[in-house]
DNA sequence: TAGATAATTAAGCGAATGTCTAAATTAAAA
DNA sequence: TTTTAATTTAGACATTCGCTTAATTATCTA
């Protein structure tokens, strides 16, 4: 849990799970998007793997990085209490008979 | 933005919020509830309240807190992108004809 | 096998964070 | 008005965080 949130407080790795939207990456093509050494986004990386934003798959000498849905459903369920609280709009649906 | 994760990164912060839930409270309950300090809960509340994620009601010599929409809203943006991402199981609905 | 490439691990350092105690502010009560 | 109570502000200090460069590990290719 801790973790987690941990994991999202930084911009740089909240950054790194925008750009991981667009489909899996290997740790340099996402360095590559940032004005920051490598060995920094590895460990951002590392943080993001973790906190389960993320996983890991090792290609050959490459390692491909995706989304992990495991760490959004916890911080999905956390953000429950609240959005029931507000009542957050739901998604509008169009019924045909 | 920054200031919102940054607000709820923190465990003691995430149970004020989560105290919240219950109802508006003083400064002095909420203190009451934690292991801490009276300052450092003031210190807490006060990060809260940057981030719009509660509200401060002065009321005589007392101050009250409540949850505050505003702040939940920007996040819960942030994290439609993910929800969508994954496909979020939507609320179940039943109709009947 | 030797060299090059992808990526991580290690070590060090300044800045930010969370906590405390003491002091200050503000409002109620005696 | 003096005192008490609720809360915040200020200052200090240890810990954590994010970054860098240098070294290490693992894989591919000539």
């Amino acid at each position: 849990m801790d973790t987690k949130f941990k994991a999202i407080n930084d911009p740089t790795r909240r950054e790194i799970l925008q750009f991981l939207v667009n489909g899996p990456q290997n740790a340099g093509q996402i360095a590559s998007q940032f004005d920051m050494s490598k060995p920094s986004i590895s460990h951002h990386l590392d943080l993001l793997k973790q906190a389960k934003l993320i996983q890991a798959d090792k290609k050959g000498q490459f390692i491909e990085y995706k989304l992990d849905k495991t760490g959004f459903e916890v911080i999905h369920a956390w953000f429950k209490t609240f959005s029931t609280y507000f009542e957050f709009p739901k998604p509008k649906i169009r019924i045909e008979i």
